[in-house]
DNA sequence: CCCTCATTTCAGTCCTCACTAATATGAATG
DNA sequence: CATTCATATTAGTGAGGACTGAAATGAGGG
């Protein structure tokens, strides 16, 4: 793979990398929504919410189409979707795991010293 | 969802968006690597690459066993496996969507004015 | 047309993070 | 135990990105 085509992976993946635009996500997961009922959903800063909604539309992530005098937002397609699903339930575990490891009075999974 | 709890998942998901990481995951993808090999296999910085697989394995992405002086990295398991896979293939399908979509004489998907 | 509402854009600040170079730790080996 | 090799850690720097408030754009309704 290119260098240039790490760069831009990554900068597609970095699209799922913050919390506030993961909470969009999961706002407009199942139905589209207008920019106002997102912010209304996360209890947010309109200017925020609007810069992350171009970002995740710069990612490819979502797409948006305009009613009026309304922008709805939706998740690109399904395979996105399942994307976003296989992050959770893979985070989900991965997670459990970790704590479960670390209980082991600081027995680390892995040699620390 | 907790608020730290997007917080969290953020963080893990930003564990794939870095190229150098990316480089790293696909180095040891199939096949646990020493530092010294992996630093080989991206023509890195020793210090950096180091660094990067701290973070990886911080974020619960890869595993890494002692022999010797020799320090052995690894992706986690088959799940976090099937998610980068998964990533890169919906990476490519969106990355060619928005490219064929870019090419309408930039009519966007999506109105822009 | 003017006004209001929905949304975007801009400018500025702060903070995170990737990178480098230098130093430290730690294991093996003579 | 002194040296060498593999790796980790630290400190410092610079660039990018998240956030806020204010101003700009754009659509509809009186």
């Amino acid at each position: 793979m290119g260098k240039s085509g790490y760069e831009m992976k990554a900068k597609f993946i970095r699209g799922f990398g913050d919390k506030t635009r993961l909470q969009i996500l999961e706002s407009i997961k199942y139905k589209e929504k207008t920019v106002s009922q997102i912010v209304d959903d996360l209890n947010g800063n309109q200017s925020n919410i609007s810069q992350h909604l171009a970002c995740l539309k710069g990612c490819g992530i979502i797409v948006c189409r305009q009613e009026g005098k309304y922008m709805y937002y939706s998740i690109r397609n399904e395979q996105i979707l399942n994307l976003l699903e296989r992050m959770d339930s893979v985070f989900e575990q991965v997670e459990e795991e970790v704590a479960a490891c670390e209980k082991n009075d600081e027995l680390d999974c892995c040699p620390r010293t």
